[in-house]
DNA sequence: CACTTTTTGTAACAGTTTGTTACCGCTTAC
DNA sequence: GTAAGCGGTAACAAACTGTTACAAAAAGTG
């Protein structure tokens, strides 16, 4: 499940878009100002952000240099000016594709896929996911480790799937939280903590020097390939 | 240098976009059958594919099914055919961008530059990063040192990094600080210098007469490489 | 040289983040 | 009903980070 953050100010439009995508099953963040987006897309770490170029409190244009600096996934601009210039404009400060409204939303999902699908190169349907002697069934959700299975929780499951589809990557608390509760992220939860610590005691890593799943300092948690 | 196959049977058209790619720096082969674009593909290996779902002798679609099965690198659609669900069944099989036709040039080639720009990004840094007796594993971000694990703090781990990528390079506090910190620097903050004073101990380097890293006074820091 | 200024090393402290356990309410199975 | 499992939350200990403070070293100045 990929996790979208929606900079649009226009609540109306806004909560369409997300009831859409999260209908097609991915994770919605919205984020109406301006001046938020950079800390928002810092902390939250999303797969994909769509960006309103009309935002208020600051130029889209800007934000969306601001954000390139230290964000490599796909910008999707999402914008009611269709001048040609602009969309050129857009395209060369770093956005991956532009989309001008009124937006058919079965466009918009299928070019939003289309964006996904090349930055996280696991495809989102894929039934089997291994890292190392890690095997995990997606539709069966089941989880075996060198061929002992092993039993998890709901939360447990997507949290190490969340984890495994992208080993090597450090990922944020408030993306994993997100990702498995489907619900806002409120800065203080220690859910995702209390599974980490679960997981790690199930699949046999040592919490003072952990191997397998990593804490990455005030950034989060990140599967570490070789050491399955 | 990057090269871009062109499949397009209008042979005025297909001259109109080579000529301004080519002005702009790309490298365009064009191909007008259809049955030939996979085999093209396959031996020219471009960094691009353009494709016109109109193409004599196949069908586009099924092309662009057919290229996916051993291509990897960014299919753009070009075509007349405006129909939303012809744009969502042509990004659906694979292709990364649809633009329709007509199409501004300058627009075509923001769109092209954007899908090169992702495709060339380098996918991530050596794994292992050794200076002698040294080892750094950083997608596990594990330290040793001659065989003894180090146990680093995050910042340190991301500061010795940094350090052991160029060694002997004298690298300032401002780089550091930024690289670690991921925010800009004030000018005054020790925090650069308090690692580096951990790290040393925990290297076992002496501070009074630093072997492994060097201060280098009124510049910065740098890590002997001979020293290890 | 003596003296001042700037830069560096590091101990110590306080605030923040993280690991873990315990507990409570909820649901499910029996 | 009870028992077991699950998920959220609180609580506390431990680890980590930034900052300050002061001593030591280096550079500048006459």
């Amino acid at each position: 499940m990929s996790v979208v953050l929606l900079a649009e100010d226009d609540e109306r439009l806004a909560t369409l878009v997300q009831d859409y995508l999260q209908a097609h099953g991915l994770t919605v963040v919205v984020e109406s100002h301006g001046l938020q987006v950079g800390r928002q897309v810092q902390g939250l770490q999303p797969d994909l952000l769509i960006l309103d170029l009309n935002l208020p409190g600051k130029d889209g244009i800007s934000i969306c240099k601001d954000v390139r600096a230290h964000y490599e996934g796909p910008i999707l601009m999402l914008t009611a000016r269709d001048a040609d210039a602009d969309q050129v404009l857009g395209l060369e400060v770093g956005a991956d594709d532009y989309v001008v409204k009124p937006a058919e939303p079965r466009v918009l999902l299928a070019r939003i896929q289309a964006l996904l699908r090349r930055a996280n190169r696991v495809p989102e349907d894929s039934d089997e996911v291994s890292v190392g002697g890690l095997h995990i069934r997606t539709r069966a959700r089941e989880v075996s480790l060198h061929e002992q299975p092993v039993h998890l929780s709901s939360h447990e499951f997507d949290l190490l799937l969340t984890l495994a589809r992208q080993p090597g990557k450090v990922m944020s608390r408030e993306y994993l939280f997100t990702t498995i509760c489907n619900r806002p992220y409120d800065g203080l939860d220690r859910t995702v903590d209390v599974r980490v610590s679960h997981l790690r005691k199930k699949l046999g890593d040592n919490s003072e020097a952990p191997t397998r799943i990593k804490t990455v300092w005030g950034r989060g948690y990140m599967l570490v390939e070789d050491a399955w």
